[in-house]
DNA sequence: CTTGACCCCGTACCATGGTACGGGGTCTAA
DNA sequence: TTAGACCCCGTACCATGGTACGGGGTCAAG
């Protein structure tokens, strides 16, 4: 297929392809004669990989480091394990945060519509109380 | 307090606190004679409260709204209650990508150690099987 | 009365993740 | 053969969220 069938295949822009090529996220594909780049469905589950985890907070340098695991067919997934876990441990504390947040949000919400109180709202106290956690963490 | 006490009180630089103020983020402060900027205990929560809200996914435009949602003391709870609720949609869907992607991480750490195959891998299965789950939600 | 830490301001710069622009080639169909 | 849709490339530009730089003022200690 050709670059704009890829794009909207995926749900972006031929720009964004391109990108993602010159990022080293895509390896060149080949060309037609009119050289044009031509591509096969996996180039599609690529970018789509690259969507999804793009999407769950990756940064493009580690999915293209998640991507050089899975390119390389020696590569045992152990490796791929050990980047996993340290991920896992930042999605976990990510996860916490954005519970407790959430939960506030949510409680927030039930309580608002009742009580329109100004000045006594569980979101905003929520975040003015400052626990230790902090950002930079 | 000055804004070096304010930065490292709310763990960020001082330059990060001036950007605020242009972002208008912080409503310019006092001056003393010397025309240094001279906050208060409000603007130290203030900050946190930026801090926090940050490190869970609002940008500092929507934190802005925040701010003057709070600010304005005629805001019902209730108006800070509708943007919580799409804030909450919004997180709940990102929670769940996140889960499920954590859950194949920890998975995929698990079983990782043990077979070493290549090309076996739960992540990156998980993230070449395209859901209908797409990142531009 | 000088040294050093702090502050002022404006402007430039940085990384990230794209998006747009301009000038050109190619392909398909009427 | 000509219009329109698509593609090529390089380069510039954009928003976000800061960070650094340079030249200068202020203030407390020694």
């Amino acid at each position: 297929m050709r670059i704009g069938e890829l794009a909207s295949a995926a749900g972006v822009g031929v720009e964004t392809i391109r990108y993602y090529e010159r990022r080293g996220l895509l390896a060149p594909p080949g060309r037609t004669a009119a050289r044009y780049r031509a591509y096969g469905d996996d180039d599609l589950v690529r970018v789509r990989f690259i969507r999804r985890a793009k999407g769950l907070g990756f940064g493009l340098e580690e999915i293209a480091e998640l991507l050089e695991l899975r390119d390389d067919e020696s590569t045992s997934c152990a490796d791929v394990g050990r980047r996993a876990a340290a991920k896992l441990a930042d999605l976990d504390r990510r996860m916490r945060e954005l519970d407790t947040f959430r939960r506030a949000l949510a409680s927030l919400a039930a309580s608002c519509g009742k009580a329109a109180e100004p000045g006594s709202c569980a979101l905003l106290h929520h975040l003015e109380d400052s626990k230790e956690t902090e950002p930079n963490g």
